[in-house]
RNA sequence: GGGCGUGUAGCUCAGGUGGUUAGAGCGUUACGUUGACAUCGUAAAGGUCGCAGGUUCGAGUCCUGCCACGCCCACCA
């Protein structure tokens, strides 16, 4: 199609309307097609992170997601194919929320499908949310994400981002869920995961297990309790400080240190658990510490992670009583493992905190406590730090489940050594993935008690008795996939054995969004065309540096455990947005300066210079002032690039493609120099992944262009022996579209279109080669005349500031004092310093010296 | 407690392998508007380069220690 009807500039710069044609220009010609015929060598592959669909974009996302657009621009105009798609991570616990509250519904899986249901927004009020099927939920999810990733993609098509969008995906597509079911599917032949019923860490808000990598800590309020415990036999007692007094009932035992003289005479006796008269075993234990309390702990089921190390080595019965829901359980107290010597008192205190919450609960022990004269003094408060999810508002609770678990622990040292394999920009961050790979002590629990995302492709056989049997999963076959357990039958079985006796039960958990996220690079070659010549490792990830753990370890664990490679070459970490007073942008502040509008005031162009400023892995202060230089920027290319096509169309060599032959006078062949020594610096910085340094060359070699060069030549691009300045000022605007073209891509393809020398096998700036020293070969000239006619310019300006004239005030005459290696180079841009100074024809004088310097400026009176 | 990073002009940031008067943009002030410029240009003021030692002829740059801030990890009865 044809970029511009008439091919002329605008009269003034209009960022909407550029930005609309390079659009519509871009999508009609397919400029940015992954073109799958390139060899793999020749190909750039990016593992795009596809940005959770759960709200509005955020200035972050912009900012880092142009960095990466700017490297594929980069590399494209490097001459590679460039693999760069693009995807919408719906699934997972984010949307659900989102969905439940845009909706005002909660998903309840035990009601039958409403066809008839149609999901619509309601504001928030105090009604109750309206419960639905698993299956109305899911479309619910469905519908809003659908509308979600159409706005996000009308931002990102806006902001010029260069993705191949006919590779989008999303990841609750079914596509996306069969990659992620065969990657289980393979890790369990592999023999990598494993259906296991132990404690693990649980929401009790969301009802579902979460991974060690979600968690965090935060500083709480907590209170110690100093609580008098008996030695069974005899009449000796000690005193436990504890936070958590509610856990008291499910007391398996009481540890001290081996060495500690206070308690050693207690090692193989008993206590007695106050409130409930259970006799406990006091055992020694090395992961007690004698300074912190009193020195003697509790191990409970499960007070924290230690609890739970300590009660797998013991062999002690579990003592479960906090629920799922995170309330006290409905259990007969006082029989089997909560064994007793005083059922009655047992049974009675328990059934006073049978369906509390554990903080109720904490309440009402605190009270019992009190009575019965176990608690020694009042509750003293503190603050610790506590585990919780990382999108929970509640503590973690170690909670006994069934659970799927990838083996990682037995993969560290791989882990270890691919990640050192990886190239990290910048460096350090691999100490961060070093720290988490290190420090992992849990396998990564990938189920999830959640709906919306990928379902297990398993089923469980139901024995005669109606009981599962969970250590004979049935896998599904890879050429089934996708399958919904919940739905689908496994084979030999039909649907109406579901749940049957001698039948099956279908997985009803879901996986972890990373257990998907963790297969981008695979999930993006399985939406690629078949025969694209696309493989692991992909050249660069791009992404933030708190998804370290998550992110980027997961997925360096699943190309290792399905493919044994490492997934990228290269590990670009950006850094974070954060607000001018130095906190990381929160979410609500985003929806007051929204992309869009930002957008829509200093233009796309600009808001992507705004993004090139920052380096890689630099958090940095949000400054909208940077947009308004960019801005500054693009405007001022727009009005130079106008200018240099007026005086270029008045010229004959206006329509030549060969103009370049033009260019031999002296001061055109040292700018030229000067151009190349950019073009190069730029190049160089791109190499090094450091895009903030190529902008910056490239943006002040402009600014002297406007400045300088384009003042200099400006005279004599006006008058008849004008080619080599014309053809100069071509080969200038050539350059610099192309220069500029990965960070404002719409200026520079609108300045590139409209040239009236253009060919037709010139089809965008943004399938140009990326300019090197190499494509001035035989332009360049002696790059200090350009310096040394600068550096007068600037003295004879000096002193016309100096004395409060304007600068088209003529010179009478002038000193040049000069080293006589020079000499003769100055003087043959004597012409075009006379002209951009207004000196009068014969003005200047020379006189040799050991430095350039300009003295004895005779300003004359400016005619009127 | 361990690790990583940051600390340069009022603000936001640049400053390979140590080398002349430490840079940019914004902001401030003064002046000007040259044949493109919803402006633009020319200039000025403004810095003990976190602090203290050390290496060196020479340190913003290397070494040691300290301080402040941020982040990551661990512990947390």
């Amino acid at each position: 199609m044809a970029y511009k009807e008439n091919n002329l500039p605008d009269n003034q710069y209009n960022s909407e309307e550029i930005e609309k044609r390079c659009t519509d220009f871009w999508e009609a010609e397919n400029i940015y097609a992954y073109d799958k015929n390139a060899s793999r060598e020749n190909t750039f592959c990016i593992d795009t992170p596809p940005p959770t669909v759960s709200g509005s974009l955020h200035i972050g996302h912009i900012f880092s997601f142009t960095q990466t657009d700017i490297t594929a621009r980069f590399q494209r105009m490097s001459g590679k194919s460039v693999f760069y798609p693009i995807g919408w991570d719906d699934n997972g616990l984010p949307t659900e929320r989102r969905v439940q509250n845009y909706y005002n519904i909660a998903c309840n899986p035990n009601l039958p499908y409403d066809p008839d249901f149609k999901p619509e927004h309601k504001e928030k009020d105090e009604s109750p949310r309206k419960e639905v099927s698993r299956k109305n939920f899911i479309e619910a999810c469905e519908k809003l994400t659908g509308e979600d990733e159409g706005i996000f993609e009308q931002v990102f098509r806006r902001i010029g981002h260069s993705y191949d969008w006919s590779l989008k995906y999303t990841t609750i597509s079914p596509d996306a869920i069969k990659v992620s079911q065969k990657s289980f599917v393979d890790l369990y032949a592999k023999n990598k995961v494993q259906l296991v019923e132990a404690p693990t860490m649980w929401d009790v808000t969301f009802k579902s297990a979460v991974a060690q990598a979600e968690v965090e800590d935060r500083e709480v309020e907590g209170f110690f309790h100093d609580l008098k415990f008996k030695v069974e036999g005899s009449d000796e007692s000690f005193v436990i400080s504890t936070t958590r007094p509610e856990l008291l009932p499910a007391c398996l035992a009481i540890v001290a240190h081996p060495d500690d003289e206070r308690y050693k005479k207690f090692f193989g006796k008993n206590a007695i658990v106050p409130l409930f008269d259970i006799p406990v075993p006091i055992m020694p234990a090395a992961h007690a510490d004698m300074e912190k309390g009193t020195g003697i702990m509790m191990i409970c089921t499960f007070g924290d992670a230690a609890d739970v190390a300590w009660w797998k080595q013991s062999g002690l019965p579990i003592k479960q009583i906090i629920g799922q829901d995170g309330r006290i359980m409905d259990i007969e107290y006082g029989a089997g493992a909560f064994e007793t010597l005083d059922e009655a008192k047992a049974k009675a205190n328990f059934a006073q905190l049978k369906g509390l919450t554990t903080k109720q609960a904490k309440a009402k022990i605190v009270e019992l406590l009190r009575e019965d004269g176990a608690l020694q003094g009042e509750p003293r408060r503190i603050m610790h730090a506590v585990k919780f999810y990382e999108k929970g508002s509640l503590p973690l609770e170690f909670v006994s489940s069934r659970q799927w678990f990838i083996k990682l622990l037995e993969e560290k040292d791989r882990m270890l050594a691919a990640g050192k394999e990886i190239h990290w920009v910048p460096e350090h961050m691999y100490h961060r993935y070093e720290d988490w790979t290190e420090g992992l002590n849990q396998e990564w629990c990938i189920s999830r008690q959640r709906f919306f995302g990928v379902p297990f492709p398993v089923w469980y056989p139901v024995d005669n008795a109606g009981n599962p049997d969970y250590t004979n999963p049935i896998i599904a076959a890879e050429d089934r996939l996708p399958v919904d357990p919940m739905i689908d039958a496994p084979a030999g079985y039909t649907e109406d054995q579901r749940n049957q006796p001698n039948g099956f039960i279908g997985d009803c958990d879901i996986m972890d969004t990373w257990a998907t996220s963790s297969l981008t690079p695979q999930i993006a070659m399985h939406f690629a065309p078949k025969d694209a010549p696309l493989s692991l490792p992909f050249d660069i990830r791009p992404q933030a540096h708190d998804i370290i753990r998550t992110w980027a370890f997961y997925t360096i664990a699943k190309a290792l455990l399905h493919e044994n490679t490492i997934p990228w070459k290269e590990i670009l970490i950006s850094g974070f947005i954060l607000d001018p007073d130095r906190k990381k942008m929160s979410k609500s502040k985003g929806n007051v300066i929204t992309p869009l509008n930002l957008i829509e005031k200093h233009s796309s162009d600009a808001v992507r210079y705004w993004a090139a400023k920052a380096r890689l892995g630099i958090d940095t202060a949000f400054e909208e002032q940077i947009m308004s230089q960019g801005r500054k920027l693009v405007v001022k290319l727009f009005n130079a690039g106008k200018f240099v096509l007026a005086m270029v169309a008045a010229s004959e060599l206006a329509t030549e493609s060969n103009y370049k032959a033009h260019i031999v006078n002296g001061v055109d062949k040292a700018w030229q120099a000067k151009l190349a020594s950019t073009a190069e610096a730029a190049r160089k910085a791109f190499a090094n992944n450091d895009y903030a340094q190529a902008l910056e060359v490239t943006e002040s070699r402009f600014w002297d262009f406007c400045d300088n060069y384009l003042e200099i030549v400006k005279k004599r691009a006006y008058s008849e022996d004008n080619k080599s300045a014309v053809a100069s000022l071509m080969l200038t605007l050539d350059t610099f579209v192309k220069l500029f073209a990965p960070f404002c891509p719409f200026i520079t393809e609108e300045l590139y279109q409209i040239r009236p020398w253009k060919s037709a096998a010139e089809i965008s700036v943004h399938k140009e080669s990326f300019p090197s020293e190499a494509s001035f070969s035989g332009l360049t000239g002696e790059a200090k005349l350009y310096d040394m006619v600068v550096a007068v310019v600037a003295e004879i300006r000096k002193a016309k500031t100096a004395a409060n004239k304007p600068l088209k005030t003529p010179v009478e005459s002038l000193e040049i004092l000069l080293p006589a290696d020079t000499d003769a180079l100055l003087k043959t841009a004597q012409g075009d310093i006379e002209n951009v100074g207004q000196i009068n024809a014969g003005g200047i004088t020379y006189a040799p010296a050991e430095a350039l310097e300009v003295k004895n400026i005779v300003l004359g009176e400016l005619v009127k």
